[in-house]
DNA sequence: GCATATTTGTCCGTATGTATA
DNA sequence: CTATACATACGGACAAATATG
């Protein structure tokens, strides 16, 4: 290596570290447009997914394809049967139990004893709580869904963990597939608007104990709400 | 299908569920394989793994090797490099600190909150303690850490949450590779296995609050101790 | 700095076993 | 029971990126 500038010690080091940016594989390309599809509840809950269909759709081949689903399985927004192919998940009764026992234990720690609280995080919780009151106003629930999300996440991110980001980011993930097994979301979604007011109010208050408290008892009725949803289902 | 006994309907019930039983995939094997070798430290951070080698070694295509990988590499254990090839990861600082500041979430919240709370779930941080002074009394350091690994994850258990109990073996899959970077390994276990013998009492004694305070400064002072080994590495 | 060898990313064809109409 | 469709797994191919002499 012949150095003759100082930057070159720099540029070589960008050099090393160029798989970080801008480098997407096609099946990571094939994953994202198929959780989207999921998410967007394009695809419901149960949906068959055969491979063949997926690369004519896609235009890429088998083995990419498999790659893509096999993430999403880990995701658990896929399931795989053996032999028998990937469907979208279907969340019953039992994971819904698991995923608020999850968000019970992440959720309020995150508040009480979140490393990253500062204007910075506290400023996007109440950016979703904005952006959920102002869909709201306008009726448009499927984006008050999604300020919920934005909500929820906001308040794991006072943690500071990339980690337990990504965590919570799987187990909203999962939460949508719940809801689009419902008739009508507007229900589960519209008594949380004004929690989410208040539970930003204690934070922005600084007063983590009773925002984690309000939390834990909102996703205990949350719970609640959708277990009774599913009786009827 | 002629039904010609009662049994006939639970069987078929049976049937359809045979997927969830020992149904294991070359791909699923591979990556126990592999990840195995990894845990046990054969193979160490930083070590290239190309596909070829894992084919011959194992008799299987490339494509099952690459599916394989790309599993561990969404489990952490590996990291890929586009156009680069796949690696044991080699968790640096910034991991370690995102870990511990993870970690000091899940750990206390499950003691705190955790609705798992029962004589089982105690019992299996007590035997964990048990199996740690157990191997200490050996000079068995490996083995050690191992119970250690079994203290942690009971704490979490006690949360009742098979998502945080995956999420926490993750984590410990990344502590195990941090810990494989160390020259010796007995000084990260040797002051904690008193430690979790407190832990273990007060949470017996059922003073959860307590028992979550201390497994907070435990992690701390993990983290602390950690962080200045990798000064001198 | 260049030419070469190696390895990955991706595609294709195919054989086999399994599930379902 | 057979036929069909599909998933699993293998092997070969090739371009592009990377590593090496």
């Amino acid at each position: 290596m012949t150095a003759v500038d100082p930057a070159s010690d720099a540029l070589a080091s960008l050099g090393r570290a160029r798989h970080l940016i801008a480098r997407t594989t096609t099946a990571e390309r094939v994953a994202d447009a198929v959780r989207e599809e999921v998410a967007e509840g394009r695809l419901l809950p149960g949906a068959r997914l055969p491979e063949q269909a997926l690369c004519a759709a896609l235009g890429v081949s088998r083995n990419t394809v498999r790659e893509a689903l096999s993430q999403l399985v880990s995701e658990r927004v896929l399931v795989r049967e053996h032999n028998r192919g990937v469907f979208v998940a279907e969340p019953d009764r039992d994971i819904v139990r698991d995923v608020y026992r999850a968000r019970r234990i992440l959720e309020p720690a995150a508040v009480r004893h979140g490393e990253a609280f500062d204007e910075a995080g506290v400023a996007l919780v109440r950016a979703a709580v904005t952006e959920g009151m102002a869909a709201a106003a306008d009726d448009r629930w499927d984006d008050v869904g999604s300020a919920n999300q934005h909500f929820h996440r906001a308040l794991v991110a006072l943690a500071g963990s990339a980690r337990l980001d990504q965590q919570m980011a799987l187990l909203l993930a999962e939460m949508r597939l719940v809801f689009h097994r419902m008739p009508d979301v507007r229900e589960f979604f519209e008594p949380y608007v004004a929690r989410n007011d208040v539970i930003a109010g204690l934070i922005e208050a600084g007063d983590r104990e009773a925002a984690a408290v309000e939390i834990t008892d909102y996703l205990h009725a949350a719970e609640k709400q959708l277990l009774a949803a599913y009786e009827q289902l």
